[in-house]
DNA sequence: TGCGTATATGTCATTTATGACATATGCTTC
DNA sequence: GAAGCATATGTCATAAATGACATATACGCA
């Protein structure tokens, strides 16, 4: 993994493999954070594709804006539950979102 | 939904919608659902074909048999997070995640 | 039959995610 | 530059998920 990666997904509050030392991402820790990356990303996408603010989001999933946006800045604190039901209150399908996970 | 299908979900613990009333899933709560199990049901399959128990696991995702147990029944209780994990943990590749969830 | 191994189910104290709220930042438009 | 709207960030009490443990069930095999 790329140093600027690393610094980057720890100023967002990730700590990556033993709190001790930092001895790098294994393969699974990295597909996971990848994933959740992209979900967020595709969240994001997909929100303004449809023209739904983070209140309106929000609101149908019956959450706060601050979560939302805490989602979309891939904090995290947000489970995958949460992203998961979000993209799908924007309408996307199981299939897209199978494409974004691929591509992750 | 068929019937057959809410009683089967309903029975592992799920309670779709309002507590009060019960008027059926809404196509996100379908699709989320069926996402979960379709993720169940690929861990438990990809365990066997690894020839891994659940102990084994266990160990390797650091949780205990019993929440794996739980993992493949489709408990509610368990996150997206934790299956995902686990499932990266047998060494599933992103693009074999999203085979599993493009089927759901 | 009893024994070992794998899995299922239930409970519980602790950890973690959550919604709500406050407040800050940014970006138009007047 | 103020007012309005969208988003970002931080905090906190509550709710939900967690690992651990006990125990039950199931299946094979000596």
């Amino acid at each position: 993994m790329r140093e600027s990666k690393r610094k980057k997904l720890e100023s967002k509050g990730w700590r990556i493999g033993t709190p001790k030392e930092f001895l790098g991402m294994t393969d699974e820790e990295e597909a996971y954070v990848n994933l959740r990356l992209k979900l967020a990303q595709g969240l994001k996408t997909r929100r303004h594709a449809r023209g739904v603010t983070q209140v309106g989001l929000a609101r149908a999933i019956r959450s706060s804006q601050s979560r939302v946006a805490k989602m979309e800045a891939g904090d995290p604190t947000v489970s995958l539950d949460l992203l998961v039901k979000s993209l799908l209150a924007l309408g996307t399908s199981n299939r897209e979102l199978a494409t974004i996970i691929a591509r992750s």
